[in-house]
RNA sequence: AGGGGUGUCGCCAAGUGGUAAGGCACAAGAUUUUGAUUCUUGCAUUCGUAGGUUCAAAUCCUGCCACCCCUGCCA
């Protein structure tokens, strides 16, 4: 703590200067923030903002941060999922600074607390079935009932309780409840149920427990036995924190005690987020998998070549918010992961709809050139590509017809093929049926790339392979999973729309290219920049005999015809 | 007997009584052997609305209006 210089700090919203002010104070000594994830399901884009918040505050002070698997509720909860968020977060460059599963660390002691809560006169043992504590709970408008069981003396709620424990009860049968107040307007304040009694398999602990503590008993106590100083969370858990509060107060019983704080979700136009939707996603098999390249979860951005920088530059960009939920449009997170690419994406020529084009006057071996690997990065270095006799062209960059401002190949005109010659067409050959056989074209050889004594100006440049150092790659192309029009997914499904509504059809395209050699060097996850089409990934299912780049995302193109 | 939040450019978002930052998007121009990148420039006389206080209000006060969240033995 003492490296931090709290007044070289600039706190960058409300929570960072409460915490520069309870250093000062001395209320805290270090900040202890803790990123909490439900072993539930995979992580997915929106997750992102909250442990960037959790690490990069901490880190901000010199402080910790705890993972801790907030695995409360043996129904959801899953041990494939909470591997998959070490790996997640190792992915994203934050490192933990304890690992710990909430359900074995602190069963024990939360149980005890209850215990002593018992004790104190502050909780009690309720048999009211589920349908009768809703029915009791009063409405937004009008208070509670009190349940029948609120005044059992505290002996009487402990034997109770401990049998809850000991499994004299079927599931459902009995809840240990906060005696708070069942007419406070806080609804959540109206003696919520602190246990339950549920048999289910945990994915940690088996069958040791049959009852179980509810998010808003255990976590606050977790918080204050971990030495959390700041719990964050999003802003639907603004109205639990008096309730948080109470808990503390109630169950923790000292002083300096964990600050709930909360910030707004994230969430992206076009893009469905939602654990159960995902999850529905999968098992219907509508995406390849959890880490299918157009799914919003991490494992699949990953795949599809985003970088855990562009995420995190974007959710930092979004900022701590003061309302439920923001909603930004895609295009503000294509804009980091561009700019991230740009910095790191190895360029390489590949040629997507290939037009075969011979050279007249070319004769012998093909001749070498080389390209920068990044003009960002000096050290990237280069590599070396080739050029000769016949070379493939993208089908666009010909036109027989050209467009106003067309920059291109067309008949009788001139184009310069990166980094190597000045070319012009004489000639269009002609299938039977119509279609462009190839094209005849002569080079000038005084125009080479960086040696060009020819004179001669060039408006377009475009890129091609030589027939002699390309190999065929298989490209996969995706379009939003989701209908462009449909703004907010989870929205739409929640107010019915079925699942073929909104999805868009063919979002898979599966293509084949050339491409120079150069890219046989490629390994899985390298990520490239096809010049002037997009980046590209590469997949994990490519093979020696088949290598499959994942299209991240295209260049911006400023061309209007 | 309801309670809790929020309203600043199309989207995020600074702003804490002294005369509206920034980013995305968009538009125009320059440079460019990627129509990319980079670079310039433009983009709220006005802060939900109506009043009030003040030399001075997005910021303080009052009244309206709009939107979001809360009635799981989920987290």
């Amino acid at each position: 703590m003492s490296k931090i210089d709290l007044d070289k700090i600039i706190p960058e919203n409300a929570l960072e200067e409460e915490i520069i002010d309870d250093l000062k104070s001395g209320r805290n000594k270090e900040v202890i923030t803790r990123c909490p994830p439900e072993p539930s399901g995979y992580w997915h884009i929106a997750h992102v903002k909250a442990w960037t918040i959790d690490f990069e505050t901490a880190k901000k002070f010199g402080g910790k941060t705890y993972l801790r698997m907030d695995d409360t509720n043996p129904l959801k909860e899953e041990g494939e999922f909470a591997e998959s968020y070490l790996e997640d977060l190792a992915w994203l460059g934050y490192k933990p600074d304890k690992l710990i599963y909430a359900s074995e660390a602190y069963f024990d002691d939360i149980y005890k607390i209850a215990e002593q809560m018992i004790m104190d006169g502050k909780a009690y043992v309720c048999e009211l079935s589920a349908d009768e504590v809703s029915a009791t709970r009063g409405t937004l408008t009008e208070p509670g009932k009190e349940s029948p069981y609120r005044n059992r003396t505290p002996e009487e709620n402990l034997k109770l309780f401990r049998a809850m424990r000991d499994g004299k009860f079927e599931d459902g049968k009995a809840t240990l409840r906060a005696k708070i107040d069942m007419a406070h307007p806080n609804m959540n304040m109206r003696d919520p149920v602190m246990y339950r009694v549920l048999r289910a398999k945990h994915y940690r602990l088996g069958n040791k427990w049959c009852i179980y503590p509810m998010y808003d008993f255990a976590h606050p106590l977790e918080d204050a036995l971990e030495g959390v100083t700041y719990s964050l969370c999003s802003m639907e858990f603004h109205e639990h924190r008096p309730l948080y509060e109470w808990f503390i107060e109630n169950g923790w019983k000292k002083p300096y005690p964990p600050k709930q704080r909360e910030f707004s979700r994230l969430t992206i136009e076009n893009v469905l987020i939602g654990k159960r939707y995902l999850k529905q996603f999968v098992n219907d098999g509508i995406v390849s998998g959890w880490d299918d390249p157009r799914f919003p979860t991490l494992v699949g951005v990953r795949r599809r070549g985003y970088t855990a920088k562009a995420l995190k530059d974007f959710v930092k960009s979004v900022g701590w918010g003061n309302v439920l939920e923001v909603t930004v449009p895609y295009s503000a997170l294509e804009y980091y992961v561009r700019t991230d690419l740009n910095q790191i994406a190895t360029r390489a020529m590949v040629v997507l709809d290939p037009l075969k084009v011979v050279i007249t006057n070319y004769q012998g071996e093909d001749e070498e050139f080389e390209i920068q690997n990044n003009p960002n990065d000096e050290s990237a270095g280069y590599h070396k590509s080739k050029f000769g006799k016949v070379i493939y062209i993208e089908k666009e960059d010909f036109s027989l017809n050209p467009p106003p401002k067309y920059n291109r190949l067309v008949e009788g005109g001139i184009v310069r093929l990166k980094g190597a010659y000045i070319i012009k067409c004489n000639k269009v050959i002609f299938k039977e049926n119509g279609e462009i056989d190839h094209l005849e074209c002569e080079y000038i050889p005084e125009s080479q790339s960086g040696n060009d004594t020819s004179g001669i100006k060039c408006k377009g440049t475009i890129h091609f392979v030589s027939e002699n150092n390309c190999f065929e790659i298989t490209i996969r192309e995706f379009k939003n999973l989701i209908k462009r029009e449909i703004t907010h997914p989870a929205k739409a499904l929640a107010d019915g729309a079925k699942v073929e509504d909104i999805l868009e059809p063919n979002s898979l395209i599966v293509k084949k290219a050339l491409a120079e050699n150069f890219l046989k060097t490629a390994k899985v996850e390298d990520k490239f920049q096809f010049i002037r089409k997009g980046y590209y990934c590469m997949d994990k299912d490519s093979t020696p005999e088949n290598y499959i780049f994942n299209s991240t995302i295209s260049l911006k193109d400023s061309y209007k015809p």
